[in-house]
Parts: structure tokens; C-alpha cells; sequence
DNA sequence: ACCGGGGTGTTACCTCGGGTAACATCGTCG
DNA sequence: CGACGATGTTACCCGAGGTAACACCCCGGT
């Protein structure tokens, strides 16, 4: 047998691993999940890195396919924007150990090249680069802000997605709802508060809890 | 001499250390810098997220103290936000190492727990949502809405920002002006393209580049 | 003058995780 | 049968976080 069955099985191991301890389990781990040892795994993935890049993109597939089915489908924008949110929120909601993987950057990326998202997230990023390219009239300067955008709301998304995914304050649906009217303008269509300006109670506080 | 002025100094070589080598710096390399070696690190700040928090709370009094006034600042809602958005670009701006710093999560965190928001920009989340609970009407749902959208506005502000700073595709202004734009809900406001549906062209290819 | 405590600092060590080298084994193909 | 390519192993290296035990130095109290 060539190598591929056994690959999928090393990394169904991984995923067992990971769906249990979360991201940060050890290679060794992983090896004794699979009922061997670590040469094997790097003999397969090269490195750590390898390792979760094939889990990650196994699993980015369907989410990615999920998300860009989404913005393909027929649907009112408005809709359109509430499906593509639903479907990622769905997404991340079925597995929560495997979405902080996709969404956690390289670990042991040590150039200091932080980024902010994930390759997986970029990925999705750029589908919604494209598809605000695509679907909506920005004028001159299309190019910058559709792909800002594409950046921001993916931010947006993985942020607010993963506040809910911890705290689970309201159902999927009302969270799709509330960001959903985020992006759709509600904060500048939201009539004023009484109070013209801040309150300056605001700015006292320094540091109360949080930690 | 109380244990304060020299955990300034350390705290100082840490800084210059990350300044140039980027988060992900070791105590060892560290503890060089300050021309000493690694226990006294480990007695001052206990362990190494000790070390980054005390660093990340240094800087982040600067941003966080900057974004609180900004948002305090009594202009017009969207004299405001690009306000706001112009100060924490401009902060990230000056230091973009300490930056990374401020907006890795917490990078030994095995518990899975992965919040997408590193504690400084979780602060920050939490200002938005107080002004945002204290400056918009939004109905019976305001505490769930402001909350969500703190989270999320703030993954976008450091999404977005995350890739202008790598990229610098524009000036900062402009970047001020694409944020707000969308916060502002140009996406609603915009025009639709000619296209009715989404070109199935978008749907079609699987994984071209990205890796 | 002496001593004790709280600061400074050190060397040397432990542990654990990623990663590798060298060696043994089994099955298949020519 | 031999060789190759896969399987697997044990045993090791290295670097990083973290700790223990020890040494110095100054200063204030008796």
C-alpha cells in the first residue's frame, strides 16, 4: 500500500488528539494515539508544522467549500451576507477544537510575522475580497477597499465568532443576526442615545478587573 | 533600591529585545540583553507570560489610554470612529514589533482555550462595547449587540490593520477612511454591480496559490 | 564590630517538546 | 533470492521554560 491510507490514518489519529486536547498536543502524543511513535509522524509530515498544515486543510475543505458555496448562492445580499455567516459560524460550532486550530496562526513562527489570521482564514479572507470585488460597486478605489474589507470582516468574523463559540451568550441564529447587522450598517443607521457625548465616567476607570 | 527601578531596566532590555527579534524572543536571549542572566527574570515577573504581560500592560497603557480618549472625544459619531480607528493604527504603526507582542494570544496557553483576542486588545474590545451600549440605541438587544460587536469590531480593526501594516498598501488615512467606510455601512449603502449572481468562475477553482 | 535580611547575582540542573540518526523488520517485485 | 521501500523501533540531541542552591553586598539594628 502506498503511503496515503496510512497518511489518513495518521492524521485521523491527530484529529482524535486534538479533538480532545485541543491544539498544543504533543507529537508524542499524537504518535501514541496512532499507536506509534514520532519518526513516523515526521517521516510523513516533515515537521510540526506539516502535521497541522495536512489536518488544517483537510478540515479548511469543507469549511472553505461551505463558506464559498455560501457566497455563490442566489440570494438577496442581505441574505447572502446571513448565510455566509451562518454557515461559518455552523462550521466552527460542529467542531471547536479543530476550528482553534485553523484558526490559531503558525505557532512556532518565530520571524515575527504575526499574523493576525491563519492561512486558512486568509483563504477565506481572499473569497471575500473576491466576492465583495465582485458583487459590489466600491468606484475608484475597488481594489483596496474590497480587499481591506476582505481582511476586516474575516477579522470581524473569527473575533466575534470565537467570543460566541467560548461564551455561547444567544443562539446561532441571533448571532448571525447581530453580526449580520454589524456589517449591514446598523450602527450608522442606529438612531443617537440621548447623551450627546461620552460619559466621562467612561474614562476613569483605569484597569477595574479583566484580569 | 526597591525591586521597581531594576524591574524597569529589565523590562527595558526585554522591549529592546522584542524590538528587534520579534515576539518569540527567549529569556535566555533576554535576560543577555539586560547583561544578566535568567533567575532574576524568573524572580521579577515569575514566569514568561509574566514577563510579556508586564510588557504588554506597559505599552498597551499607551494605545489603550489613547483609543479610551479617542472614543471619549466628543465629535460627530463618524468624526469618532475614524478617530478612533486613526489612533490605533497610528499606534500600531510606531511600534510594530511591540505590536505583535500586544495582539499574539497568549502563546503558552495549552488549555485550548484559544481566544482570538490577546487580553490588551480584549480591553480594548471592552471599551467599544461600553461605548457602543452607551452611544447607540439598540433596542431590547443592546447588551448581547454591543457586546458582539465590540468583539467583532475589534477583530476587524486588528484583521485590517495586521495586513496594512505588512502590506502598507496606502496611506493611513485612506486605511482610516476603508474602515470606517465599512464600519459605516458602505456595504448596505453601495450600489449593486451589474451581476445578479455571483460568477460561478469564483466557485470553480479549488486551491490555486495561498501555500 | 557584628550579624541578619533583602536585594543582587551566579552555576548547574530538571523537564518536556520538537526533531533526528541509526538500526531492525516485513512484504513485494524483478 | 536479493533489493528496495515501506514499516517500525530505541536512543539520542538541542533549545527553551523553569527551579534549586549557593554567593555577594549593602544597610540598618543591637
Amino acid at each position: 500500500m502506498s503511503r496515503e491510507p496510512r497518511r489518513e490514518q495518521l492524521l485521523n489519529a491527530a484529529d482524535r488528539v486534538i479533538q480532545r486536547e485541543g491544539p498544543g498536543a504533543s507529537m508524542n502524543t499524537i504518535a501514541a494515539e496512532a499507536g506509534i511513535t514520532k519518526p513516523i509522524l515526521y517521516r510523513h509530515f516533515g515537521d510540526r508544522n506539516g502535521l497541522i498544515r495536512a489536518l488544517t486543510e483537510r478540515h479548511t475543505g469543507g469549511l472553505l467549500a461551505a463558506v464559498r458555496a455560501a457566497l455563490a448562492e442566489p440570494l438577496e445580499r442581505r441574505d447572502r451576507v446571513e448565510h455566509v455567516l451562518d454557515t461559518y459560524l455552523a462550521g466552527i460550532e460542529a467542531r471547536p477544537q479543530v476550528y482553534r486550530l485553523l484558526t490559531h496562526p503558525e505557532p512556532g513562527d518565530p520571524s515575527g510575522a504575526g499574523n493576525a489570521l491563519a492561512p486558512a482564514l486568509r483563504q477565506i479572507a481572499e473569497e471575500i475580497t473576491r466576492a465583495v470585488q465582485s458583487q459590489v460597486d466600491l468606484g475608484a478605489d475597488r481594489d483596496l477597499l474590497a480587499e481591506a474589507w476582505g481582511r476586516g470582516i474575516t477579522g470581524m468574523v473569527l473575533a466575534a465568532g470565537d467570543w460566541w463559540l467560548e461564551t455561547k451568550p444567544c443562539s446561532r441564529t441571533r448571532m448571525v443576526q447581530a453580526l449580520a447587522d454589524l456589517l449591514w450598517g446598523r450602527l450608522a443607521a442606529a438612531a443617537a442615545l440621548p447623551t450627546a457625548a461620552l460619559p466621562t465616567a467612561l474614562v476613569e476607570p483605569a484597569a477595574p478587573a479583566a484580569d
